[in-house]
DNA sequence: TTGAAAGCGCTAACAT
DNA sequence: ATGTTAGCGCTTTCAA
């Protein structure tokens, strides 16, 4: 690896102007003198080094994101897009870390992150607490949230970009009910968190609001496997197979995000029962995945492409202390798809044919 | 932040004295020195800087990992499990790149890795030709490539770790044959890669040993779209659709893994046609989601998580030179999952009912 | 228009 | 047992 002074020294100049051509003062040279230093650089294969540079200026192009796991597909899928837009508008790379829901972990991410001198990062944490994050903030640390809201009244250093999930949950359950479903339920999974929180008061509010809050019903699975791969869908397997051998049970259910629609569908069948025949199912994501389960998933799409754009830019560009106001940034959902885990309920519960239709976007 | 020099006036000791207990180097001094020195860490809450480090060592404990997507359940597993094994084992950290295809992204991933310092990288690339990433090792890069062999003659520098392709894709297809089916097709996408022809290569003995050679077919569903998020479920969805229309079809179908096969099995539905009533599908991969799948997909399990830790293994302490030999690692699948994709062939093709039972793993 | 030199925070000889 | 010091490769005043 050739060096600044190897330039130099080819080029006859100093370290200064090869500097200089480096950060684009090639103002402040003889044309002649600039085409012997890139000459030089060309020839020596010359790149700079961005630690050397980093010791001194204190900036490093690299942006930390901060995973719950990456096996999960929706998370895969934000850091794809992070990625991308980090990449092409900003030149930066991704640090990426999981941290599985352990406190410990993201408090070591956010460690390693500052000792690398990094200074930005995108947190998608599936804790309840946002005390880690928050100190990063101020040791220094430029963060964005992905799916939180600022604790009102604590002022946050941290900015959270976020679905509005009261509406994508609320637009599922409409649909359910626009179907003529009235035995409703929204599966999630043990905890609350502020974005499951806020899901389950939309599931609510259209029940209520379509007079049908008596009997709609919130069934969670059990907690979360720290490790497991699959994680949240074996979490809504289990739970469609103890729904399928219920009872009671309800004719429409509205998942908490697309994998645990995913894992109900298995897990009714497991238990015998067919979809959308038997129950219907929405999903909220809109991941890939979802059109190619069978039936095909109905779900509510989030605008990823979007919400990464604005993560990336508000870490790349902070907004200045004095508009703390708009911290928060909520994305509407870009519609509902309709696809066929959604029909009218029966008692007799009549199978679908599966044709393909394209997909429709309700915007 | 506070640095070495802070800690070293906050002590009452010098830099150097510091910096031997930052390394470890404890025996050098006097317990109540010692004792001085940590104690004054623990009040400054000094961390070193791994920068300042670096430029001194030439050493980060960051590795890289260059995938074709992170949008691939695959490629985020697999991801998923180095840097388990990265961080934990080795205290690294993971700089992830996405190439999409695109030998220009491979190669300033690589020069992105260089200027960073970094000495260590993972590749999983889909392209055709490991140039760049010879040219990588080349420049003093220590690198592990995943799911290509070392072309013949030429002396490689990179270590490769991979399934055994030819044995899985074999295995897959003495299955189908196992079951009664005579009708046999590969599916894959468009292209010849190394671990695609090695399970077209295992496909066509199993088909040949079986004396079924004459009627064995590879079919393709096309290109790959270089920046979908479904990418090859995409392609198989074609081909499955294509298939569906077509006079004459396979009874039974060896996918080139399993987001192809659950591409295909959609493809197949939108066609009219059941999976497997009328087609039987296996997988090769074993991911979580083709549990989920409806039917579930008998697949192929790779083994991915042993896969993963041997190329951080390989990646963290390279061969000596003079074992040039044994850089090649391969891994036999895991076994085959039986799960419902697959019933013997039928003229009138009955369609199964889907019992849950218990996953089979065969040795 | 160009160069000299200080210093970013750390490590590791080499003193003492 | 502890301290002094010379860099690692770069940026950036300040001088020439």
């Amino acid at each position: 690896m050739s060096t600044i002074q190897d330039v130099a020294r080819q080029a006859g100049v100093s370290v200064s102007t090869v500097s200089n051509v480096l950060n684009g003062r090639t103002d402040r040279m003889r044309p002649e003198t600039l085409a012997r230093v890139e000459a030089a650089i060309g020839a020596l294969g010359f790149r700079p080094s961005k630690i050397a540079r980093q010791l001194k200026t204190g900036q490093t192009p690299l942006l930390g994101l901060l995973v719950p796991s990456l096996a999960n597909p929706m998370y895969s899928f934000i850091a794809r897009e992070i990625e991308t837009v980090a990449q092409e508008r900003f030149g930066y790379r991704l640090l990426i870390g999981s941290a599985y829901r352990d406190p410990a972990k993201e408090a070591a991410f956010f460690d390693d992150l500052m000792a690398h001198g990094m200074r930005r990062v995108i947190v998608i944490s599936a804790l309840a607490d946002e005390q880690h994050v928050e100190a990063a903030a101020a040791r220094g640390m430029v963060v964005v949230s992905y799916d939180r809201r600022a604790t009102p009244g604590q002022p946050s250093q941290v900015c959270h970009v976020m679905p509005d999930n009261f509406e994508a949950a609320r637009l599922a359950t409409q649909h359910l009910i626009d179907c003529g479903h009235t035995r409703l339920a929204f599966a999630t999974v043990a905890g609350l968190t502020l974005s499951r929180s806020a899901k389950i008061a939309g599931f609510r509010a259209a029940a209520e609001a379509a007079g049908l809050g008596a009997s709609a019903q919130v069934v969670d699975g059990g907690p979360l496997d720290e490790y497991g791969d699959s994680v949240i869908a074996e979490v809504g397997r289990t739970l469609g197979a103890r729904m399928a051998a219920a009872t009671e049970r309800p004719s429409g259910i509205v998942a908490l995000n697309d994998l645990m629609a995913l894992g109900l569908m298995a897990g009714l069948r497991d238990g015998g029962l067919r979809v959308p025949g038997d129950v219907s199912i929405v999903g909220i994501d809109g991941l890939f995945l979802s059109a190619l389960a069978n039936p095909p998933l109905t779900t509510v799409q989030l605008p990823v492409r979007e919400m990464a754009r604005a993560m990336v830019e508000r870490v790349m560009n902070p907004l200045p202390d004095a508009d703390i106001d708009e911290r928060d940034i909520v994305f509407a959902p870009a519609g509902l798809i309709e696809r066929e885990s959604v029909a009218p309920p029966g008692p007799a519960g009549e199978a679908r044919t599966h044709e393909s239709e394209p997909d429709k976007v309700e915007p």
